[in-house]
DNA sequence: ATATGTTTTCAATAATTTTTGAAAACTCGA
DNA sequence: TCGAGTTTTCAAAAATTATTGAAAACATAT
């Protein structure tokens, strides 16, 4: 297979793969454009290289910046901005894991708490399955969370190492 | 807060969550209903619950089971079909995680086997960075796999302890 | 075999999300 | 301050995804 067409199927299938997660296809196709790019790319670069507008481009790229999983880069007597992804992938899954806790986990497990102190006789069997479903779900929920700090600060080697230790 | 409306939150941002996953809002909905339900419900129930239509119910249940995660009930007399869920969390969370891993890790991990022979002088810098990232994200993903299997297949009991162990 | 109750399908419609592109805003050198 | 280059905004359009509802298919009791 030629650089070409793999670059294609890479962006494309990593842009397929991001709206299973609720990220939309553009950005996670400029974030692969980026991943595998050597060198830092302007708007321009991104927008030819993808057959995208200007608005979408520039969009998808500031919400990619918020994320913190690409950068603004200042190239030397250059007008232009250029953008540049964080490489190293397991960095990359940090970040991603510390954006999604602090905006679905954590609001999440807010509101299980205000749920669980529903009013209501615990002899009733709906008050009662609603209270030990959302209970479960807490407990679960406070270790992942629990866990995924730990993880966001690990080195991968630790973490890799510390994982293989425990699943064989 | 009463039942009735604690029900009703639960259920609504069950269905956002699912949101942000790829999974659909009444699918979620459904799922949440059915988790806090004491007894199997027939479909007119959901319909009437969430004030969605029969075929937008029917639809949504179907692909529940075939997440594994609801199950049709016979009783005994009844005409009607029951449908309920699997109401231990740590459960759903392993069949999650088994259907998401075979539809969508596996096949991207094959993929990245594909992408990472591609043809080309591997001191081209393209080429290079090309073939690294692609090489990266299949070893941490090939790890993911690995350590998803055992979580698989492990009790929650176990799982938390042996986590709890590693992380502090 | 037929009638009645139930489930499934699917084309049409609605709702939501994404994308465009042109105008406005911004930046900075001259 | 002006003007050329660049970035940002956002209303409108397009694309995608979800939902409806009525008809068809199916199941079962009589």
């Amino acid at each position: 297979m030629k650089l070409t067409e793999a670059k294609q199927q890479f962006i494309s299938s990593w842009g397929a793969f991001g709206t299973h997660w609720g990220i939309n296809r553009t950005m996670a196709q400029i974030h692969a454009l980026l991943l595998i790019s050597p060198d830092p790319l302007t708007q321009d670069d991104i927008m030819e290289e993808l057959n995208i507008s200007r608005g979408n481009t520039n969009m998808n790229i500031r919400e990619l910046i918020n994320w913190g999983l690409v950068e603004r880069v200042l190239l030397s007597g250059e007008r232009k901005e250029y953008f540049t992804a964080e490489k190293d992938i397991w960095k990359v899954v940090k970040q991603i894991v510390k954006e999604r806790k602090k905006r679905e986990l954590e609001p999440m497990l807010q509101l299980l708490d205000k749920l669980e102190e529903v009013e209501g006789d615990k002899r009733d069997r709906n008050v009662k399955i609603f209270v030990d479903t959302v209970s479960s779900i807490k407990k679960l929920g406070r270790q992942a969370d629990k866990t995924l700090d730990v993880m966001i600060k690990a080195e991968e080697s630790w973490f890799v190492g510390a994982l293989m230790k425990i699943f064989k």
